[in-house]
DNA sequence: CGAAAAACTCAAAACGTTTTAAATAGCGAC
DNA sequence: GTCGCTATTTAAAACGTTTTGAGTTTTTCG
């Protein structure tokens, strides 16, 4: 591995003015500056990343801590972060260090890797409400960047979605295609983003003079046997009047959704319009249902090239307050929601 | 953070000596080392790894690069991976610094983590015939650990286990109780642990006098729907006399085996009886399925230690003959297999 | 032409550790 | 007492980089 030596030796340069030509300081003239990357080129010369971090008190690496489910599985979101974050990294010549949590407290796990000494920041993802995580890592003084907000404000920079517009747009559309009776099947209450999901539904429902009863809304952790078994009862009608919308927390709840209304001989759109959040896993594509689900979508890879930016600004010195991004999941309409059927449009008492 | 030298300066000792004592080395005093060791308590010393690092030429980190499907996937395999390998690593001080890899050529992911300099060694997974990172990495005197092994003699240090004999196991038990016609169902042949599955398979069918034609002999990516199609082809009879018993590639398989099974009124282990292996994910328990799936098991999660501490060595300069490891899985008989369906038992011609 | 300003370059220190080579202390034996 | 040995400790170099403060050129302009 050539080293700064080796190239300030060729050149009969000082290694302090091979740095700076390297690192692109303006002091160093453009002749020389042109000579040193040549040298550096020829001997493939790459920054040894343990002196750097030695002396400026950076490593160039960030953490991300994946947590498991109490059944210890993790859930496909996980691996679609990943493979963004690495990426969006890497462009930024900055490493990703993983740790798998196994413990409840979910402190103990980033104690540990900052206890080791190794890392500029964090990624934090799924926020709860004052989660833990902010706490602690504000008090040691560590930068992180969250994806999603645990609060409506926040001192810490973010980047996500507008939750409660999701909701309110999923609401509205079917709202105005005349329904009256609309149910949510969101995602695990305990996070933020199924929090703001539901405030922002029951919002939405308040704002057209609409109302929908506690048996209506429903929150777990999102699969296809939830949709399932949850549709089956609310279209049975054993909760009373059956809804003729449901806003769907993920694609994976509506595609369990469709499958009871398959089983209850309901047709979508015609009995039944469905709309769902989706996060564009490409394992779960919202074009292929059938029919194809009207969705508001935000693709869970396109989050993380900001991620990392937003991140590395903080680590390099940025301001929280201009490191936050929120942006607008984008609606779009498929077949899967439709008018009201007709004669169906009284509103739940 | 306190360092060497504040230790030093508290007692009046050289940082030479407090860097031997805390490492024990034997030249330093008993008496020294422990007014050593006390101070470090008290001042809540750590070690500035960077540091050490720098002088020791190693990083104590090490690279795992997930390679995703065609389709943008990752299999549940690797995340069982990511959690025993960074917990099995974190045991001996070690980080683990994850990429994705998005390429087709399966060896540039390692030639980019591999010019930032940072990385002792690698750990790979599922490896295939001829592994063309094997080369690479040994062609760049890269240390590294695979799971599995390309090839039945390897050069390199590996964990992983026996998969002719699990097919053999599985046959053998099959053929004990009275079945002639076995197929087998197995994972996607581009990875050595399929070859090698499907290789044990037609030994033990020949070890038994018996033959099975190449329409019962499937290979594919692990699905649930993979082992229902195939298994409703089989079954059906369209394919010429029906197997009495089916050897499977994963848990996955089995269960769309199984439904395929219930689908065409056949019940398990009466009609047909089922075998797959089983590596112990956390999410589809074998013990759980119904009738409980009789498996050649040996969970992922236990390869990781080894996994972890060969590598360790072998970074440490251990000789890769001695870092071999093979174990068998373990045969566990539960009730998806039973004897041959009476008068059924006429061979495939 | 000379002085001041600007442009460029350099030597050395620093980061916190390990390790080599050398120095000191302790101690028994002559 | 001094020699020689072992046991213990030390100073200093090394790892590869960044950065400070101080030169040394070169340019500009009166």
């Amino acid at each position: 591995m050539a080293t700064l030596k080796d190239i300030s030796a060729e050149l009969g340069l000082s290694v302090a003015t091979v740095s700076r030509a390297l690192n692109g300081f303006p002091e160093v003239s453009a002749r020389t500056r042109a000579r040193v990357q040549d040298v550096a080129d020829r001997l493939g010369y790459k920054p040894n990343r343990i002196a750097q971090r030695l002396v400026t008190g950076r490593s160039g690496m960030v953490g991300f801590i994946a947590k498991l489910n109490s059944d210890m599985t993790a859930d496909q979101t996980f691996l679609e972060i990943l493979a963004g974050l690495t990426a969006a990294l890497a462009e930024r010549d900055v490493d990703l260090v993983l740790s798998v949590d196994q413990h409840d407290d979910p402190v103990i796990a980033y104690e540990r890797m900052l206890e080791r000494g190794i890392l500029d920041g964090f990624i934090l993802n799924a926020p709860v409400p004052s989660d833990p995580r902010v706490a602690f890592l504000q008090s040691r003084g560590v930068p992180f960047v969250m994806h999603g907000q645990s609060e409506p404000e926040v001192d810490y920079p973010f980047f996500g979605i507008d939750n409660r517009a999701v909701s309110r747009d999923a609401v509205g559309l079917l709202a105005t295609l005349g329904h009256r009776r609309i149910a949510q099947l969101n995602g695990d209450i305990r996070f933020s983003f199924a929090v703001d999901r539901e405030a922002g539904f029951r919002e939405a429902i308040a704002a057209e003079g609409l109302h929908t009863p506690e048996a209506f809304i429903g929150h777990e952790t999102p699969s296809e046997s939830y949709g399932y078994t949850e549709a089956l009862a609310m279209l049975s009608g054993r909760r009373g009047a059956k809804p003729t919308a449901i806003v769907c927390g993920s694609t994976l709840i509506a595609a369990g959704v469709m499958r009871a209304a398959k089983d209850l001989g309901l047709s979508v759109p015609a009995d039944l319009s469905l709309i769902a959040h989706d996060d564009a896993l490409p394992q779960f594509r919202a074009v292929n249902f059938d029919p194809p689900l009207t969705v508001t979508r935000s693709p869970l890879r396109d989050a993380c090239i900001p991620l990392a930016n937003h991140l590395i600004d903080h680590i390099g010195g940025g301001d929280a307050s201009t490191l936050q991004t929120q942006i607008r999941a984008e609606l779009i309409v498929r077949e899967s929601t439709g008018p009201v059927p007709k004669g169906d449009t009284d509103p739940w008492p």
